[in-house]
DNA sequence: CTCGCTATTGCAAGTTGTCGCAGGAACGCC
DNA sequence: GGCGTTCCTGCGACAACTTGCAATAGCGAG
């Protein structure tokens, strides 16, 4: 019945109904079924995304579910959303290390630049402005290399 | 007829309608009183929010003419945008200094730094990746002093 | 002034979310 | 196993854009 053995990493996943619980919140089949497609993905989801995979599993699967279901995992930390070039949501499947993004204004590509990259640039604004830097919410949009500074 | 007197300084949105001429396009009712809100707007502007100052003007704008005209004026550098914490469409109008922002995720406050001190903070990208950077599509999230670090 | 090319508009339908509401379903407690 | 509380879901309406298409209307040429 139980896994025998742990995978390499545990997956924080099997904690999702405990910490449902523990808030007074409901596990639901819907929720279930969100929690396993988000398990099975690594890196980044829009909710539009989302929403069809679950439907391949579940053609019931109705959107305002999702994405309510979203906030409820961003509040619980199973994951963490930012908006793309267009402003749509997109979901940072957790966990993950901790990264800014540079995004492409041209081709959409999106880069993620780790910690210490990431800290070099913007870490100053602490002692400069007694700002705490988020750096998942760090987005810097501009031109790749492919795709060049503007024409304009 | 024409202004005696020149204001303060001059707005380039009396170059509009030659600009857009040079380029093929052309000068409608529709893009002049577009033109004619913007000139008489200063900062931010949601697209939303232009629509429904047009149509105090005009009740039958239609808000894809709207926004199609805000991709003309953005590709002629009349105004540029970003987008806001809900993802949503936010456009500066122009002439402003170019600046980054700063967004509390507490608070929601957002502070716009300047072009040199963003450049001295992510211009390096420009050396180090070949990317090169635009400003107004860089947000940094984090936490500003009233608000301080998350307790978590 | 008239004509023709083609940019632009208005409209309708689609996408991505958000929100209020009423019935249905979890879950704790007998 | 039955009950009641309260959370959730499904649904419909709405907000903010986006896109395809056919008809209209700028604008330069003649
Ligand atoms: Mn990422
Ligand atoms: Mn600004
Ligand atoms: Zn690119
Ligand atoms: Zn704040």
């Amino acid at each position: 019945m139980s896994a025998p053995v742990a995978p390499a990493r545990a997956l924080p996943w099997d904690t999702a109904r405990g910490a449902l619980r523990a808030r007074g919140l409901r596990w639901t089949p819907q929720r279930r079924l969100i929690l396993e497609v988000l398990a099975g993905t690594t890196g980044h989801i829009t909710g539009a995304e989302l929403v069809e995979r679950c439907r391949a599993h579940d053609a019931a699967t109705i959107p305002s579910t999702v994405y309510r279901t979203l906030d409820v995992l961003e509040d619980l930390g199973y994951v963490r959303h930012s908006h793309g070039a267009d402003g749509r949501e997109e979901y940072h499947v957790l966990p993950g290390a901790e990264h800014a993004h540079l995004r492409c204004l041209g081709c959409g590509s999106v880069v993620e630049i780790g910690r210490d990259e990431a800290l070099a640039l913007v870490g100053g604004l602490g002692s400069s402005r007694g700002f705490t830097v988020v750096l998942s919410h760090v987005m810097i949009g501009g031109y790749c290399p492919g795709c060049g500074p503007e024409v304009s």
